[in-house]
Parts: C-alpha cells; structure tokens; sequence
DNA sequence: CCTACCGATCGGTAGG
DNA sequence: CCTACCGATCGGTAGG
C-alpha cells in the first residue's frame, strides 16, 4: 500500500500480501478508510519517538544540531523509501486531512527547530535572510520527495550504479541545505 | 487527469468534461496508454520551446543567468501546478517511462546547466564544493514538488492567506538554490 | 461520434 | 477468520 498508494491499492491485494481473505481485513478495519488512517497514525507517530531525543539529549551547537537532524530526516525515509511516496502522494490526494495529521504529529518538532534557526540568527550564526518557518517546511519536503522519487531519477548519470546516485544526490541536498542555512564564517 | 493522475481519474470522466461519450475518446486514441502517452509528450515537449531561447538569447553573468533559469523554472510550474503534481505521479508510478520521456526531451538542457556550473567553479564564482549534476536534478526537483504539494503544507502558518504562504516558500526555494550555489563574494 | 454491451475488479455486506 | 454474493465502475469492443 505504501510503495503504489492507499487509493491503487485494493484490499484483495492487501490480503494477498497478508495471507488472508479481502472479506477478514473488514473485521478487523470497519472500512478501508479506517485502515488507512492507522497506517498513517503509524508512520506519524514514530516521529514523536525519534525527534524528541535529538533535542533534548545533549547541549550541542547550531551545526552539530543541523548535522544531527538532517541525518535523522534523511535517514526516516531512506530507511524505507516507500514511508516518503506514501507521504507524497497523500498530500496530493487529500491535503486536508495530511495536513490535520502532520499537525498532530510532527509541527511542535518543526516550531522547534525554526525556533532554533531565529534564535541563531540573533547570534549572527545563521543567515538573515533565511524565512525560518518556510525553510523548514522547504527542507523537508526536499527531503521527502527526493527519497520519494530522485533515486529513480538516475537518467543524467550514464551507466552510474543507483546506489552511488542515490548517495551523491542526498550528499548534494544536504549540502545545499546547510550552504543556505549558515552564516559563511561557520559554514567553513 | 493531470490533477488526481492518469490511473485515478477514468476515461468516463475525462469524456464528461470533454463533453462526449467515452468510446468517443477511445476513437480518437487506441487506448488510454496512448492518451498519457500524448498529455506527457505534449507537456514535456514545451521545455524545447522555453529553454532554448533562455540559453540563446542573450550574453549573461552566472547569476543573471541563474536568476533567468530558475525565475522560468518556477514560473513553468506555478503557472498550473498540475504539471508539477503529473509529473511527481508519473515519477512515483512509471519511473522508467518518464526517464525516458525526460532524457529525451530535457537531458540536454540539464547537461548545458551543469557545463555552466562546472565552468563557474573553474573561475571561482561558483562553490568548489557543488555536484553539479546532482544539483540540477535536486533543484528541479524542489520546484516540481514544492509547486506540487508544499502550497498545501500551510499548517504551520496560522490564519496566513495560502497565497502569501506560496509566495514565502516560493521565495526561500530560490534563495536555498542561489545561496549554496555561488560563492560568498558573488553571493551578496 | 453514438448506444449497447463485455469480463474484470473494486469496496463492502450477509451469514456462519 | 471464511465463502458467497452485492451494485458500481473500470478499460475496451461491436456495430452502426
């Protein structure tokens, strides 16, 4: 269901995979919406494991911070690549009920970190002409779609093996985060 | 079909807003293969009209050349999203098709963006540090999903209007590409 | 360009 | 957790 979206997905093909019948996954799920939404609430939910000891463990500075939750969100998806198509093709089927889901789940952790950023730019560590909020959201919808789809994308490189792609293209948005992020004395 | 994808949206309702029957569509294209098959040829086929004439007309420095590049990119996409949203489909369902529609029609003109890159960090202009290649595909990459999905992630915005929220994120896309692409000296 | 129809598959229900 | 079945809709064809 991740990897070809909840809507292409029919539940026969579902019960298949599990190794029952279409008819017993509806006892256990009123309807196929409610399943959805607990694949959902379980993808969403892990976040709330995963960000909260970024933060609070130990006393670090703005780049060490970068570094750490940058690899976090890179590695979420790359861990299972299909995490990020589900995600990408929900907030284009149904915006609204995404976006209810993501603020339940995942915005404290992204006023979180904009609340970083502004507070770096106080200290002159950080660009002030980075919109804070709009970077984070910026950042992890790169994040997101480039796992999503970028390792596919593997036409510009002639005969490169997908793995290298892959790495040399999460390499290069991270950079490219951390170049527009830092003021260029600590970008170094 | 652009807005909810090929697969999702039938041919009966595709014939309703043409205003005819279905197996009227279906006299016109053999099958609804070849009706994707020619709303991607048609829309891809465009960039053979708009790039050429951004890299021909006129003599440019790197960052009037960049802005030129990136303002068209952008523009091409917010103009109607649902190029952006078919083509992040498209991606996700039929990776190979659409590298192959992509090599053929748009490849050439990533490689001249990526000579022009290569030759800016010869002179000094551009970071050392940029993949070039995978830059390119990175940035096109944000924009395509940025323009597809991120005018939706409006949560974290309270009660701001979704055409400003656009804008701002609009905004610090292209800053992220221009301030990890040139060197702090050309960079402002 | 239409009406009429095809087999296949969808989400979901009845009943056990 | 199953078999059996429902109406709706899918892509596509026949025939005009």
């Amino acid at each position: 269901m991740a990897a070809r979206g909840c809507d292409a997905t029919s539940l026969s093909r579902i019960a298949d995979e599990v190794g029952i019948r279409k008819a017993s996954i509806l006892y256990h799920f009123p309807n196929k919406e409610a399943l959805r939404q607990a694949v959902l609430d379980d993808m969403l939910s892990r976040w709330n494991e995963v960000l909260p000891r970024l933060f609070l463990a130990t006393t670090q500075d703005g780049v060490a911070r970068f570094e750490a939750v940058m690899g976090e969100l890179v590695d979420f998806f790359t861990a299972d690549p299909d995490r990020a198509r589900l995600l990408v093709r929900e907030q284009m089927d149904r915006p609204r009920e995404l976006r209810e889901k993501v603020s339940q789940y995942v915005r404290p952790w992204m006023d979180v970190v904009s609340g970083y950023i502004k507070q770096g730019q106080g200290a002159g560590s950080i660009r002030a002409d980075v919109d804070a909020e709009a970077y984070v959201i910026i950042v992890v919808n790169l994040a997101l779609c480039s796992v999503a789809s970028i390792a596919q994308a593997s036409m510009l490189f002639d005969g490169e093996p997908d793995e290298s792609i892959r790495r040399r293209c999460i390499s290069e948005l991270v950079r490219m985060a951390r170049a527009s992020l830092f003021s260029e004395s600590e970008n170094g």
